[in-house]
DNA sequence: TTAATATATGAGCACATACTCACATAAGGA
DNA sequence: TCCTTATGTGAGTATGTGCTCATATATTAA
C-alpha cells in the first residue's frame, strides 16, 4: 500500500505522473550523451558555419575560397574552420602554404539536407 | 585577355581559385535561408533541450513531468518549451490546468537520432 | 469568492559565442 | 637570406543564451 503508480494518466503528487517519469527516466540519455550530442548542433548552429559545411558538401575548397563563398573574412573562416576541425566534421590537406578542407564523413551532409528540409517542411 | 578562368585548380590571384568561387557562389544557400538553418539546429543545440526533445520523442508528457525528467526547475522547462513552441518542434494539449507536450512532426525525432548517430561514429 | 495548482513569462545575471584586429607561423621564390 | 603569401591564433568586445527568482495567468475546487 505504499506503492501508488496506478497504470492510469492521473496526477498523483505535485502533478508528476509517477509510471511515465520513471519510463521516461529509465530510457534517457545520461549527461555526458546528451552534451555531445548539444555540442554537435551546436556547431551546426551557426549561419557562416551552415554555409562552409554546405559548400564542403560539394567540393573541396581551400580557405580563401571558402572565405570568398561565404563573404566573411579569413581570419573568421579560420577560427570556424578550427571549430570543424576539433569536432572532425571537415578534414584538410596541405599543399604548399595552402589548405584545402572538405567534410570527414556523409553524416554531416545528411544531417545538413536534414535541416533543409525541416525548414522547407516548416516553410509549408 | 581580361578573363584568365583556367580549368585548373592553380591559384590565379590572392590564391582564390575563380572556377570553384563562382561554382561555389552560385549553388550557395541565400542568407534567410542559411539562416533558418542555423536556427533550427540552435533549437537542438542545447542540452537541456535534446534530452525534452528525447524524452518526448518516446511519449507525450505535461510540464512537471519534463521537469521531473530532465532534472531541470518547471520555470527553465518552461522557457524551453516556449523556444521549441515557437520553432513549431513540439506541439501542446491543454487538459485542465495541465499542458501536455509532444513532438511536432517526426522529422526532429530523424534529426535527433542522426546527431545520436554522428557521436557515436565520432567515439569510434 | 477565495484558495490551490499547473504553467507561462519578465527581469536580471553569469557565461558563451562570433566577430575584428594584430600578429604569429609556415612554405616558396627571388 | 629576405620577402611574399596563405593560414592560424590570442585578445578584446558586442551580442546572445540559459538559468533563477518573482510574479502573472488560467483552471479547478471549496
Amino acid at each position: 500500500m505504499n506503492q501508488l503508480n496506478f497504470e492510469i494518466d492521473i496526477c498523483e503528487e505535485l502533478c508528476e505522473h509517477s509510471r511515465l517519469i520513471d519510463l521516461a527516466k529509465a530510457e534517457m540519455l545520461d549527461d555526458d550523451t546528451a552534451q555531445l550530442i548539444a555540442e554537435s548542433f551546436k556547431l551546426l548552429a551557426d549561419t557562416t558555419r551552415v554555409k562552409i559545411l554546405y559548400a564542403l558538401s560539394h567540393r573541396e575548397l581551400c580557405v580563401c575560397d571558402i572565405a570568398a563563398v561565404v563573404a566573411m573574412g579569413q581570419s573568421a573562416v579560420s577560427h570556424q574552420l578550427r571549430l570543424l576541425r576539433g569536432a572532425r566534421m571537415v578534414k584538410y590537406r596541405k599543399e604548399g602554404t595552402m589548405v584545402w578542407y572538405s567534410l570527414d564523413d556523409d553524416l554531416i551532409s545528411l544531417l545538413l539536407s536534414q535541416g533543409i528540409e525541416h525548414v522547407k517542411h516548416k516553410q509549408k
